[in-house]
DNA sequence: TAGGATAGCTACCCATGAGTATCATCGAGG
DNA sequence: CCTCGATGATACTCATGGGTAGCTATCCTA
């Protein structure tokens, strides 16, 4: 989780039995930390459930069973709070691209596996502030910074997508909207998957990044194309399914 | 400085020179459809601008030189004024399909023809307000009101989907995944429209079905997969980019 | 030309919610 | 024991903004 974060050689289980004097000071930053970080989940949860403008400080306080001074005491401000949910989701795409980038696969391949990624995210906790955190609602500096974040996204896809069609593993195309289609499908996701839990971020993405590849139009070997579902050949299971 | 004040011969140059004492009644009511409308012309744009929450009826009014009071004279409330303004948007999607019903196509190319329309729709200026009206901003009446227009044309995109899988037209797919992600690539289009109008929506709708159509993995015919971009070519700007 | 509907404005109300000043508690160190 | 720093709660301030009351002007109909 907070993996990062700490700061003492906290990864492992420090034995530690000395009575340093600093011990306890430490013991508390790391506490705080903690908590810091639970005041931002628990904000993540809220923004997710009833989206930014309509949660108040006191909901997300209520939440963690504080009060609003408390959360106050970890964070700076609500603007803060939705920029580090931002942030913590953004991250794990950049973590993405990092994975992939040593990879020797073709681009479409190692596209694909950030896609999974991304879809991944964005069915996260975070998922919903890191697609709906909107500049808008943001001071003009943090607004730079998120946008800045973003556009680090947009090109890398763009990127992938170019080396794709130069190593011959993506259908020419436009880089720029073809990443916007993928982007945003995947960013759409955020909007239905709290409702619609049905499957894991990781069944859809795979769902997705299989629609992306194919595309529509049957590949060679399908049968051709009647003229209209003319012979209407078993449109009865179609029947049954929309009336459904 | 309030032209839209004169338009007793307005719009449609009806001859009507009889002086029925109805003439003057109806007139009034036509213009005040007209002015209502361009109440809700003017919220659709700011709610593009700024979004739902960051706009107040104050800047609406003032940007339609009126008052507060004045607009809701035409409205009753913040809300409906989203409402209408999703409505709006929502009416043109479904045109798409009640203009594509009695198409004599395969299922794929009247499912491309809505997409087209979807598109642009998105693009438009109420795009943003068919996209964006969060159930968790409305009533729960509205709510459920707008969930139900949602529904009604994912359920016909997933109808789309199955009829052209049915009729050949279609790669198998599961319906459900492909539609939200065609949708959920045009909705995205309405997040970044607003900032690069470097397209039309009709040229972003037909980039968006070129690749929804064809997906990424080259076409037969194409160049076979080399191993990967050997020289590593400008690997340089990415490590840049992540580092600022 | 009076009476009434229409349309707009000024001036307000008031709930919400971000953010803060101030006090209370508690553990650790001197 | 007493202080100090960390942590939290109570109880505010104050700007914003949705919504309304009620006056005014205009224009249509009688």
């Amino acid at each position: 989780m907070n993996s990062r974060r700490a700061s003492p050689p906290a990864a492992g289980k420090q034995p530690v039995p000395v009575a340093s004097p600093w011990r306890a000071s430490r013991e508390r930053l790391r506490e705080r930390a903690v908590k810091r970080e639970a005041v931002i989940r628990a904000a993540a949860r809220e923004f997710n459930r009833k989206g930014y403008h309509n949660t108040s400080l006191d909901d997300i306080a209520a939440r963690l069973e504080v009060t609003k001074p408390t959360v106050y005491y970890y964070v700076t401000s609500k603007e803060q709070l939705l920029f580090q949910c931002f942030v913590a989701g953004v991250e794990q795409i950049r973590a993405a691209f990092r994975d992939v980038r040593h990879l020797e696969a073709p681009a479409r391949e190692r596209l694909n596996a950030v896609l999974r990624h991304y879809g991944q995210a964005v069915a996260s906790e975070f998922g919903w502030c890191m697609v709906r955190a909107e500049d808008q609602d943001l001071s003009p500096a943090m607004s730079r910074h998120i946008k800045a974040l973003k556009s680090e996204i947009d090109h890398g896809i763009r990127r992938l997508i170019r080396e794709g069609v130069q190593d011959g593993s993506i259908q020419p195309c436009d880089p720029k909207m073809t990443a916007f289609a993928l982007a945003g499908a995947l960013n759409w996701i955020a909007h239905w998957y709290r409702e619609d839990q049905s499957l894991t971020g990781a069944q859809i993405a795979e769902a997705f990044v299989a629609v992306f590849e194919g595309g529509l139009r049957p590949r060679a070997g399908a049968a051709p194309l009647p003229a209209r579902r003319g012979p209407r050949r078993r449109a009865r299971r179609v029947a049954e399914a929309v009336a459904r």
